[in-house]
DNA sequence: TTGACAAACAAACGTTTGTTTGATATGAAT
DNA sequence: ATTCATATCAAACAAACGTTTGTTTGTCAA
């Protein structure tokens, strides 16, 4: 048997490392073959060339993602629960430290800026999550909401999820060391929550 | 006398577009200086070489921002009114179609992943504005309230405001093309205030 | 053993990169 | 008129880039 995906999956592991970390320019063809060991045609040899490797290793990234999210309650679930839970897992999927790190970061630089790996990320991952958060949403806000109402309520609780991620560096900055310790996952979706079921339940008058 | 300044800031408004459009790899000097009118050797006779010339462009895209920030309210306003005020203008800057668009768009670049022009920006710039809102906090939370918890509504408030322009693309194609017309400056300022003070006042238990 | 084929490699390719050079033009001061 | 610093330019630079080439290796079928 030849180990034909062998390399081939050391040099998408190797491409998302570096890409993740320098974006698509900075991260050069050399050091990425250098990190998986293998020889500098072979991104060329397996992939084309350097944006269909790319392309694959934002794939790579987000699959396997969205499942976990989609999962059904039983029937009498208050919706204050979901949320909660939804903001847990979307929190335990952004700052997952078991996973390599490159998986979300290169994630984020999709939704900051779109490149060609962004229309099958979006469909096969984010639109998916999102209509989970709109349904818990529909329960929460009185019936005759606007759609558009809706989706800013849904991007407000997102958007704190995502915050600690795309902006890691400067929060901390801004905070100091010694008290970014709080900033966990743990604490940081018990805030979430209660600052976005405060908001809600406010909401309905 | 001559014209000093002139191709200096052409190059550097040059720069702010292909920099904030690409990044710091991908813009390259040739094209800034094409679309600039000048030589192509004027980037390092004026700034010595493409890094200092990246640095004085965000510099320039953050200039005169937080002076709005600073100024001061009547000693008796309620923090609520503050509030309100801080997010509207926080959205007028980050949203104001006026000045270029690449003023924000570099600077969200740099929050996303800081470079050697991330201290000057941060010290300059972010940090008076988030003491601005903190000290706002301080008024609005309880008074025992721990320094990392005022952190955290802080970038709950904040993380609303930047969330539209970080991930504006993806924003408006969950929302679809008609019902994004309703995210405008005044209707996200709006239901971000109502969305923040409800969780504030809730949050005091 | 042989032929065929995919996999892996070192080396070199042509381009593009940021930068430097040396010459020329300009304008005020001596 | 001469001097001198400043400004602008076309041209060329070495280095780094992504990619291509031609060859060698290992494996399996005939």
């Amino acid at each position: 048997m030849t180990l034909l995906e062998d390399p081939r999956r050391r040099l998408l592991d190797a491409a998302g490392e570096v890409f993740a970390e320098k974006g698509f320019n900075g991260g050069k063809v050399r050091e990425i073959c250098l990190r998986a060991n293998v020889n500098g045609a072979s991104v060329n040899y397996y992939f084309g060339d350097k944006e269909r490797l790319y392309i694959e290793a934002v794939k790579q990234a987000a699959c396997g993602l969205p499942e976990e999210q989609v999962r059904q309650w039983p029937a009498d679930t208050p919706p204050a629960v979901k949320l909660r839970e939804f903001i847990r897992t979307m929190l335990a999927h952004l700052m997952n430290a078991a996973k390599p790190a490159w998986h979300t970061r290169i994630m984020m630089r999709e939704l900051a800026q779109p490149t060609s790996a962004c229309a099958e990320l979006v469909r096969d991952y984010i639109a998916p999550t999102a209509n989970v958060l709109f349904a818990i949403l529909g329960e929460m806000l009185p019936p005759k909401t606007p759609r558009w109402k809706r989706y800013m309520c849904g991007f407000s609780i997102v958007s704190q999820c995502l915050y600690y991620v795309q902006n890691k560096p400067i929060a901390r900055l801004l905070v100091g060391e010694e008290d970014f310790k709080w900033f966990d996952e743990a604490h940081l979706a018990e805030h979430i929550t209660q600052f976005s079921l405060a908001a809600l339940k406010r909401n309905d008058e």
